[in-house]
DNA sequence: AAAAAAGTGATTGAATTTGATTGAAAATGA
DNA sequence: TCATTTTCAATCAAATTCAATCACTTTTTT
């Protein structure tokens, strides 16, 4: 990985939360914590970033991160190193030039960094991750048309014959609430039209959760298990909820935290 | 492989991707490290690229660092006052709770910044507009699907069926190029086709446009000028251009800079 | 056709970058 | 306060990248 490229990535990190660790970087990028801190120290340097012990902040004040009020705040540094994990695994799926759909929500907004070094065709209903490449990358974007909700940070078009129709992918990435026998499950009626619109844009359908949301239930089933090509969580998985995956023949990707990924159970 | 290809296939890489490293380069082209380096030296000269250890990258253009996209922060600042004055004369003309369309530009921008404190239903192309409006007033905030063009700065659909004509509202704010008696002129093919898109959807059209724009001319003709219902323009506007609107039985609102705006002439 | 000029590829030693190690400094917690 | 852990800076060896040079080929000029 070049300089440049690395300087893009921990540019891209440090957007999106008050600070980023060193170790958080390292993960990312893959290299060693001398480099990051190397790095650190020239951007510094150069005001596009501001050095704090342990890692690095950005130069501009919070409050103009994200959107107004966003309750992606609390979610987005819950279970952080899993989710980045498992992002990184999914970016890892994508091959430059390629297109691809990126669902709304706080898995698959963490995508943005190691796209950040990317150029990929997203296409996109949400509207902090079209933000976020449009600002630190060179990848194209594509947004659905509609009305942006600020709670789900979503945008919906209550039309059937938008762009999306017109949008298709090799691969679409979505999070969700729960994940279960009975299929993927959402917890908001938003989430899950906005979800539905794109499930069938694309020939492949990558679901990233966190190993806790084989636990969650919810009342709003997206889709049913067989309709996943491939589900992507971190360790935590257990032995029953991957012979589920199985079952249902649906390849299984466990990120490991930290590390390279590695494809442990293949249909 | 001659020179000049060498360097156009260059050129195009280092488009692409944030960098690109000699040994990509070599493989690209089929040349040896040295001649790649001498190559990228070369343009490094011409100012076509930026030479960075390992490989280059593009030429930072007034590339979008900061908050809003600021590709066009160079036009941004020319005549603020004026397009400032304008702006707010527009705002002005709208009642809470309405719907407007705003379509991208500088002048538009300005809008933003009245709007923060109502309520309305605005409808855009703009990208920078919809994340402002989004993050700094309550007001519904909707786009157009589609590709976002960074240059631009506009979200615009190779679709005509998408959620743009799904939408109407009252009245319809965009800035111009130039103005003359030929129509509205517009020097972007791009922004020609985004605007086309608007135009139809709203009632009236109400144009923002300083006084220096009376002189421009374009090569890209927009609408007539009986389309327009309202131009909203600064002090500095000829007899003769006002007198040129009135034919056309267009109104015009002369904004005051840095007071109350006051309508000159009405139709 | 001969000579000159320009372009290319390979080689070599210098310069830069990176990762690991080590001890100091700072934060953390009892 | 003191001990433990975390973070940092300095240093060095290894790897990568670079610039200079030279030999060879192709093109242009005379």
């Amino acid at each position: 990985m070049h300089e440049k490229e690395r300087h893009r990535i921990i540019l891209s990190a440090v957007q999106d939360r008050p600070v980023v660790t060193v170790v958080d970087l390292c993960s990312l990028t893959g290299v060693s914590e001398a480099t990051i801190r190397r790095d650190i120290s020239t951007l510094h340097m150069q005001h596009k970033l501001r050095r704090v012990r342990g890692g690095a902040e950005a130069i501009a004040p919070p409050q103009f991160v994200g959107l107004a009020g966003r309750p992606f705040a609390v979610n987005e540094t819950l279970r952080i190193s899993e989710k980045q994990a498992i992002a990184r695994a999914a970016a890892n799926l994508c091959k430059d030039g390629e297109s691809i759909i990126i669902n709304g929500g706080t898995t698959t907004f963490q995508m943005v960094h190691p796209l950040a070094g990317r150029r990929l065709q997203v296409f996109t209903n949400s509207f902090p991750i079209a933000e976020h490449l449009l600002k630190h990358s060179k990848n194209t974007v594509m947004v659905s048309g509609g009305t942006i909700y600020r709670e789900q940070n979503i945008i919906l078009s209550p039309f059937d014959n938008d762009v999306t129709r017109n949008f298709y992918a090799r691969r679409a990435f979505m999070g969700a609430k729960g994940i279960g026998p009975i299929g993927l499950m959402e917890a908001d009626p938003l989430v899950i039209q906005a979800e539905q619109k794109l499930i069938s844009q694309a020939d492949e359908l990558t679901v990233l959760v966190d190993s806790s949301k084989f636990n969650q239930r919810s009342s709003l089933v997206l889709c049913p298990l067989d309709r996943i090509s491939t589900v992507i969580t971190d360790e935590g998985i257990t032995d029953k909820a991957a012979a589920m995956l199985e079952a249902a023949d649906v390849n299984l990707i466990v990120a490991r935290m930290g590390g390279v990924q590695e494809v442990e159970v293949a249909s």
